[in-house]
This record gives structure tokens, C-alpha cells and sequence, in this order.
DNA sequence: AATTATTTCCAAAGCGCTTTGGAAGATCCA
DNA sequence: TGGATCTTCCAAAGCGCTTTGGAAATAATT
């Protein structure tokens, strides 16, 4: 059924259907729910392509993933993430274009494509790092975009949503520093993500403001894996000096963290406490009566929710300033953290 | 640049131009190449919506995901699974749109969009239930789609590509039978999914071979997550006769019973032995040199680029009978297993 | 009643591509 | 050289929609 076949259906012009199905002012109501109700009926929806072709606008967005680096690629946010904005997109009518760059292509050469084919009317930056070339790059292209996260070294403005990384390891450090505990390793994500980036700055900035000296032999940075988390802290606990706690860069990581020091005989959130961030992910609730782990959290799929929003609201109104949102993390209190043990 | 400024530049007409870039022999070679050349130098490619409309191919498959069920949809496993397929697609210059459906909205609302939209030219049916519905609907609607994972009770032919579960849970508990486990748990999957049905019956097929009674009381289903795990685990080690073996659906499950067991101060491999499923989810590398779990192993990813080559056939020879394809895992020992305790 | 405003509708152009049906130019054979 | 056969190219139609510029019908105003 196309636009053809429901208006001559309804004995109406193409234009008045359409004008009619647009919800355009100069239809009269009766007429409106006629062709509301026979489009129903016969299941009719304006085709994609030709509606794309006329109107200029796609009504899609594009998230462009790079699996060059193996692991950023399957990231495990990455499932709550597209989950946030997707419902975003579909309650208003846009659909999301997922593409899979293979390792060895020119993720630039995806976003080209995108361009000279208008196949999308924006795009999502995900996993940007520290100078994350893309936000250059798509500026000058002419496509709109938002990023999840920033990049700190980039200077001209673009639109973000972030969650205030620095504070919450400032809060992080702070609390394990409130219980005594003077020397706290951390386990990073890798080092020119922005994200890690930043962690690292509130967890040094936390350590100097306390007067404790930045030991570069227990901060590490790595693919977030349960595996990292895992060989990391057993190596950490063979140490002479040993940290008393560990400041994780996400749950999965802690996990490994906590299966060192389990093997190891020792307990965690006594003989050693573990801080992790915590993306809220749904398949790892963090929140029993006490939680397993003491964490920043912060759920990225409302982040997702919220970046899709502000995305919109760019592509409506192409004249506004590139949106800023910072968002906070809950410091929550679980097993896992503790008075550092005396000796 | 579109198609005709392109011709312009070149001094050929649009048909000429297009036939070069799309490899039809009626062009001479020479032409074509300074066709070929001009495009990328002008960075040209045919505008998405224009060419849809003319051929009526989308050059674009379908994810639909639905959130009604909250868990099911951030499936770990859906990060690696994406990243299988988009790879494929990208290859064969196809787009992957991802639709996410909110709670309370209809999955079927969104293929009958897709069919009168025509924004797809075919679909990825995920997570299949024991009866889908799914599959009887989009055939009746006329959408070409592939099945990950199958639906037992579902009769018409369609096309599939699935794990055997059955004989991997089989081996698995046949491994731990051998071991000299009698008493073996199951933390499996929802009981509606058709993997974890499948895995189920495996589980009992081995049992009753072995002739060993089911235990309805220390078999569970449910979401996938941590704390399934860790809650069923902790309550079976209460049990007047525990279990000395748990069968795990996902890795992640695994976890949660590991922690459940190390929490009652036993250790996995010498006084509980677990055997747990892996998707071989590229932030879980369960393979050091003896790896973390003994596990049924099978690439979700790999899966994933296999479906999407044969969906892609499918698609090229609308013909073709619905291909089957069941992958066998491999099951790999760990340090999770060890002979049953003597008591 | 005549004029003006308002509502309701339509014919046709155009979005950028593919593809059909032919025409022009080059090559070949007798 | 003339006619037949390839090779190489093109003009124009059509894909299904939105939207412009007006026309017809109705209501409001003078």
C-alpha cells in the first residue's frame, strides 16, 4: 500500500493524505481522522526512502564503533548505552544505524559515506579519547554530533555528556583516605581514553591534597577485563609493601580484583578495600541491602537517555549552542570497602 | 556532489556514470576508471534514500530489541554478537539499523513498520523463546529473517544458526559425572529462552543416562546476572546435602558462584567444581594458561559473522531453502573442576 | 448581493538515483 | 563502399514521497 493507492482509496488528492498524516493545520478534522484510521487499517507508512529523498532528512542516527582496538569495541557499557539512547530514538521517530568498523578500515571513511549519502542527520562519538581526532574531523565535515564523554585536549566547542570522572575518584580517593588507608592502587582503563584520563587527575589530585606522595608503581592502566583486574592485584599483593586498597575503573575489573585477593586468602573490605565505578550495567546489580561493592555510580544508560535527548534537540534547532552536560555519581557504601587493618 | 554535478564535471550522462560505478560491462574500461577516480576524488557516493528508492533494496537489516523485558535486553552477550554481524555487514556494504523497543510498546508494531516503511531487506531474530512468536509473524508479514538460536516447538521450516546446547550441556555434565559428581546443580538461563530449554534437556539426558535422579529443587532459571548466581549458590551450600557441582549458563553467573562459594570459605575446584557456559565475550578471556573455568566454549562473535553471511544469501537468492547450521562448542578445562570430594 | 477572507482541496514539480529503449560511432565482412 | 554487428553512450521515465502555488468551495464581512 502506498501513498497512491490510499488516496485514490479515500477518493482525496496524494497531497491532502499526506498533509493529513503530517498533522498540517489545513486539514479539516473529519478528514484528518478518515485517513488516520484507513492508514491504520491497511497498515500503510510513508516508505523511508522516499520520504528520506523528499524531505532531505534521513531521521537517523549513526553510531560508528571501530573494533581496530579490539576490546574498546565490545566494550560491555556498550549494550546499556545503546539501550538508553535507542528508546530515545525510537519514542521519537529516529532510528539508529549501528556501523561495525573491521579491523584494518578507515572509520573516517564511514562518516565520509555517511555524508555523501545523507544516511544519517547525526552521529554519536562514543569512547573518545584524550585528543579524540574525530570531534575535528566531524566538525569539519558539517555533521552534527554529541559525544559521550570529552576530550580534554580538544579547544573548540562541541556538544558532550559526561560524568564528572574527576569527582568521583576525588570522592573515591577521599573516602578511602577518610578510613585510613594510605596506599591505594589503581586500576585504570586505558590511559588515552578521556575517562581514565580524567579518574587518574581526581585520584592523584585526592592523594597530593592529603600530602601522600603519587607512586607510579601501583597505578596501572589496561583494557578494562576481568583478567587485568585479576593479574594486576595478585601482582600488587606480592609486594613488600602492599597497597590497602584499590580503586577500580569498573565492576567487571573488580571482579578480577576481588578474585586475586580471595585466592590470596585475604578478605576484601577487610585485609583489602576495592572502590570501583560502577556503570549501573543490568546484568551486574550493584545494589543488594549492602552492596557488594563500594562504587561511583553513575548509569550509563540513562546517560544514553540523556546524550539522545540532547541529540534531538541539536537536530531541531541546527542553531544552537553545542549542548555541556555534567553529570554526578552516587558514592555508595557496600562490603567491600573498610578500616584500613592496623599493624 | 550528486550524480548529475558528477556527470557534468565528467562530460558523460548520469546513466553512463552510474552504470561505471555500479561494474555494468557496457562501459569501457577506460571511462569507468576516470569515473571511478573523479567519484572518490570528489568523495561522491549515491545519496542512500535516492538509490533505495529506485532499486527497492535498503541495503539494511534489521535488529529489533525489546526492553519490555528489562534484563533480557542488555544481554551481555549483545555487545559481541553486534559486533559479529556489523562486520560482515559493513563488508558486503550493508547497514545495520537497531531498533530498541521500550517497555510497553509493541515488537510487532515495529516489523510491520519496517515492512511498510521498507526500511530493511531482511531481520535478525535474537534470543528466541521456546515458541516464538516471532517467526510465524514475520513470515506471514514477508520479511526474509534469520534465527539466532532456534524455537523447539515451532514446526514451519525457517532459518536458523544455533549453539547445540543440548550436547554441550550433555558433555558437560557427562565431564562432571565422570568426575565422580552425583550431585550437579543447574543455574540456567530463563526457563522460556530456547537455549536454556535446550540446555536443560541435555543437563537431564546425562543424568538419566547416568541414572541419576532430577532434582527439581537444585535446578533454577532466571535472568543471567551476578546475583543470580551468587544467591542460588549461597543457598545451595545451606542444604542439608549441597551440591558438589553447579552448572552455569553464562560466565557472568559463574561469578556470582564463585563468590558464593569463596564467601563460605570453600574453594572452587577442590570443594565445589563449577562448569559454566562461555560466549567468549572479549572482556571475559577465560584462557590463561589453564583457564579461570572449565567451560562449554563457543564465540558469540563468530556466531554472529556466520548468521550474517548466511542471512546475506539469503537475501542475494530469495530462493534458497532456509539455511540450518548448528555449531558445535568445545568444552576446556579449567581450574574450576576436580574430582568430587570424598566424604 | 458583491466582495473579501477562510477553509479545503488538488495538479504538478522535484528529491537523486537506476534502468529501459534507442541512437550514434566504431568495427567488421563481403 | 555498403550493410551488418558491436561498442559506447544518452534522454527520459519512474521509484514514492513532500511541498509549492493555486483553484474551488464555503463562510464572513461590507
Amino acid at each position: 500500500m502506498n501513498l497512491k493507492e490510499l488516496s485514490e482509496l479515500l477518493n482525496l488528492s496524494q497531497t491532502t493524505v499526506s498533509r493529513a498524516l503530517n498533522g498540517f493545520p489545513e486539514v479539516s478534522e473529519r478528514t484528518r481522522e478518515r485517513v488516520q484510521k484507513a492508514a491504520k487499517q491497511n497498515n500503510y507508512a510513508p516508505n523511508k526512502a522516499a520520504r528520506g529523498l523528499a524531505t532531505g532528512q534521513a531521521l537517523t542516527i549513526g553510531h560508528v564503533i571501530s573494533t581496530t582496538n579490539q576490546n574498546e569495541m565490545v566494550n560491555p557499557v556498550f549494550g546499556d548505552f545503546v539501550a538508553g539512547v535507542g528508546e530515545v530514538y525510537s519514542k521519537n521517530g529516529y532510528k539508529m544505524i549501528l556501523s561495525i568498523v573491521p579491523p584494518g578500515e578507515d572509520e573516517y571513511q564511514v562518516y565520509r559515506e555517511f555524508k555523501a549519502q545523507s544516511t544519517v542527520d547525526a552521529v554519536v562519538v562514543q569512547s573518545p579519547s584524550v585528543n579524540d581526532g574525530r570531534i575535528e574531523f566531524l566538525n569539519k565535515l558539517g555533521i552534527p554530533f554529541i559525544v559521550h564523554g570529552r576530550a580534554s585536549e580538544c579547544t573548540l566547542p562541541y556538544a558532550w555528556l559526561d560524568v564528572n570522572n574527576r569527582s568521583a575518584f576525588v570522592r573515591a580517593t577521599d573516602f578511602l583516605h577518610d578510613l585510613g588507608h594510605r596506599r591505594i592502587a589503581l586500576l585504570n582503563g586505558r590511559k588515552h581514553m578521556d575517562f581514565a584520563h580524567r579518574r587518574q587527575q581526581g585520584y592523584e589530585s585526592s592523594l597530593s591534597s592529603h600530602g601522600i606522595e603519587i607512586d607510579p608503581s601501583i597505578m596501572f592502566s589496561s583494557d578494562m577485563t576481568e583478567s587485568y583486574g585479576y593479574q594486576r592485584t595478585a601482582e600488587l599483593l606480592k609486594l613488600s609493601n602492599p597497597p590497602t586498597a584499590i580503586l577500580t575503573a569498573s565492576i567487571i575489573v573488580a571482579l578480577g580484583a576481588r578474585r586475586a585477593v580471595q585466592e590470596e586468602g585475604l578478605t576484601v573490605g577487610q585485609d583489602i578495600s576495592i572502590v570501583t565505578h560502577d556503570d549501573r550495567l543490568s546484568y551486574f546489580h550493584n545494589s543488594a541491602d549492602v552492596p557488594m561493592f563500594t562504587a561511583t555510580k553513575s548509569s550509563v544508560r540513562e546517560a544514553g537517555q540523556r546524550l539522545a535527548e540532547l541529540l534531538l534537540q541539536m537536530i531541531a534547532d541546527p542553531l544552537m549552542e553545542p549542548p555541556n552536560e555534567l553529570l554526578e555519581v552516587e558514592l555508595t557504601i557496600g562490603q567491600s570497602t573498610g578500616p584500613a587493618p592496623s599493624r
